[in-house]
DNA sequence: TAATATTATTGAAACGTTTCATTTAAGGCA
DNA sequence: TGCCTTAAATGAAACGTTTCAATAATATTA
């Protein structure tokens, strides 16, 4: 293999230079840059990484522990293109940076924890990215006192000790109810996510401002609380829709669920979109094709991924900066949100 | 940090011995086994990655260069929750195994075989993962004359000096011809993947054979190229369905494709699974949902993956054993299959 | 020109493991 | 008991970088 030995050799300079012209280029002269890199060039030369990272203790290496459930398909945080995209985001802002993505998930037999410890134990990167994130995070608990640099997206909670971006949730639903309550709704209905997630309470505030402008009064059995997934949704519409005095709109957690909320309908033989409104959450690709296509409250994921992948690697590199970013969602007017016949 | 040092001092030992209870525990006698491991307990260490790496030229990493397009949503391998399916799977075997997987993913600015290249350089990990197999693939090229282990999810046309996990795709389209015949379809549309894929060839054989088994003849529009999209599966339908002699039946590339099939049926006022038959290929979580619910060719993702994960592992070990592995699909009936009225 | 300041380069000591030739200890046997 | 074999444990030399004090080369100033 070549090593920068070779490099040194041929360039006809020392190990330390060449060390230099990666790691401190403005110190090494233009010529000696020159041959450096004409070395490098003609010896294909790549440097070690675990070599790098143990004299250097740095990685260039993001991790990032996503929760895929197994055993059904409920997953939590992975659970469909969401992810993809969010993926997608952060790949783009660390491959601006020479640096990889570490991706571990808990299984049945690895739990999430013991995951966390070993990869920062180990040094195997140099700062996470946390989602998903819980009102009281274990995992921010555990980094904080391992002192580890991580960014999460979503609060968590507590306090600011930490970076994070995040979306404006709360606005996010107050605009679809503005929207929702143009269209003549009044009896609409809030499936939140669990009440675990620190996305919720943005929401739910969200929920009940919006509820208190519009001088709606939800009836009690109109706020339940739903997981991500298209069984959930249809099971919660269900019941929205046995109700004594059903919704005519329904909010839901996320896309995903937000299909299950439709084909609910369909299968009481209500036509979603006339007689009953939904509205997703995420604007994931297939929300334009699912019919009727879903009005949606769009969240940039890719962009948020890229932010979350740039301030991790800033991290990494051992700024300290505290930053909050927040994107704002948009509404996505498509068909499954109608007027209400009187 | 604690160290391997640190460790043999406080269990009494050598570094030497410490580094043989991780990596030849039967070496060690059992009561210095048991005093080691007090030691790791108690001082809570984790064995340094980089310098392991360094020393063992190992890195314990499996790579993955996924293709997320960004500029639109159709990409080409990790478009949707198959890919996350089976990227499960290839967790749950390195998880086993104490192996984590590096994913990085081309991007506008970052070509594809560079990332390969560096990744190989860098020593950044053991093996490499391929999925979307091309006939001609360039990136076995690139490994193979690297001499780099890897193993592919499907195969790559010219020869067996790799290890491939792959399905039987002419059984599955066969099995699905199969069932449409049974249903009394005759005029059966083939949308195949694009022609570059290793897959298509398999599968065209499937259609070609099962169609002279049940003295078919296909007219020449019946059969044609399509994407992985969602958009292209509507699209290609909307020709077919313009036909003189419309299909009663379509097969479609994937899942995602086949939903873009439904839609193109739906707009024109036809009912599929009544009028039109559809099938898909892969069997995500959301067929079973969308409506009318998607019969499909079931590949095993998770399992799959796992196997690909397995065999990664083992090359990353050294072995050198060449393997095949091939899953056999299973038909999966739902509603967007029906008896064809004459 | 000599003295000084500035800029480039050097070389060797780490970093925390693995590896392996050696040494030490413990049994087995006559 | 002494000799031989086997099993365990040792210690020091790598692995390929980074880092930094020290040196060399060059530029600046009076």
């Amino acid at each position: 293999m070549t090593t920068m030995r070779d490099i040194a050799r041929h360039a006809g300079v020392s190990v330390g230079t060449v060390s230099n012209f990666f790691n401190s280029p403005e110190t090494v002269s233009e010529k000696t840059r020159k041959q450096v890199s004409d070395a490098i060039e003609t010896l294909d030369f790549h440097p070690h990484a675990a070599a790098r990272s143990l004299k250097s203790n740095r990685t260039r290496r993001i991790g990032i522990v996503p929760v895929i459930s197994v055993e059904s398909n409920r997953s939590l945080h992975a659970e469909d293109s969401a992810f993809l995209e969010f993926l997608s985001g952060i790949n783009t802002a660390l491959a601006e940076e020479g640096f990889d993505l570490l991706l571990s998930a808990a299984t049945s037999k690895v739990k999430e924890t013991e995951i966390y410890q070993r990869l920062i134990g180990e040094h195997q990167v140099d700062a996470m990215i946390l989602l998903g994130m819980q009102k009281h995070d274990k995992r921010v608990k555990l980094l904080d006192s391992l002192n580890f640099p991580f960014v999460t997206f979503g609060q968590c909670g507590n306090d600011e000790k930490y970076s994070s971006v995040d979306i404006d949730g709360s606005s996010g639903i107050i605009e679809a109810m503005d929207h929702l309550v143009a269209l003549g709704h009044q009896r609409i209905a809030f499936i939140h996510p669990p009440k675990t997630y620190s996305m919720t309470e943005q929401r739910l505030n969200g929920f009940w401002e919006a509820a208190k402008q519009h001088g709606l009064n939800p009836e009690p059995g109109y706020v339940m609380e739903g997981a991500f997934s298209i069984e959930s949704g249809q099971a919660i519409t269900e019941k929205l829709l046995a109700l004594p005095n059903p919704p005519t709109a329904i909010l839901t957690p996320n896309d995903i669920s937000a299909f299950g909320a439709l084909n609910a309908i369909k299968m009481k033989k209500l036509n979603p979109g006339k007689d009953i409104s939904v509205i997703g959450f995420d604007n994931i690709p297939s929300s334009a094709f699912w019919q009727p296509s879903l009005t949606t409250i769009s969240q940039p994921l890719r962009e948020i991924g890229n932010e979350c992948g740039i301030l991790a690697v800033e991290k990494a590199k051992g700024k300290n900066n505290l930053k909050s970013i927040v994107f704002s969602t948009h509404l996505v007017i498509r068909d499954s949100t109608g007027r209400l016949d009187p």
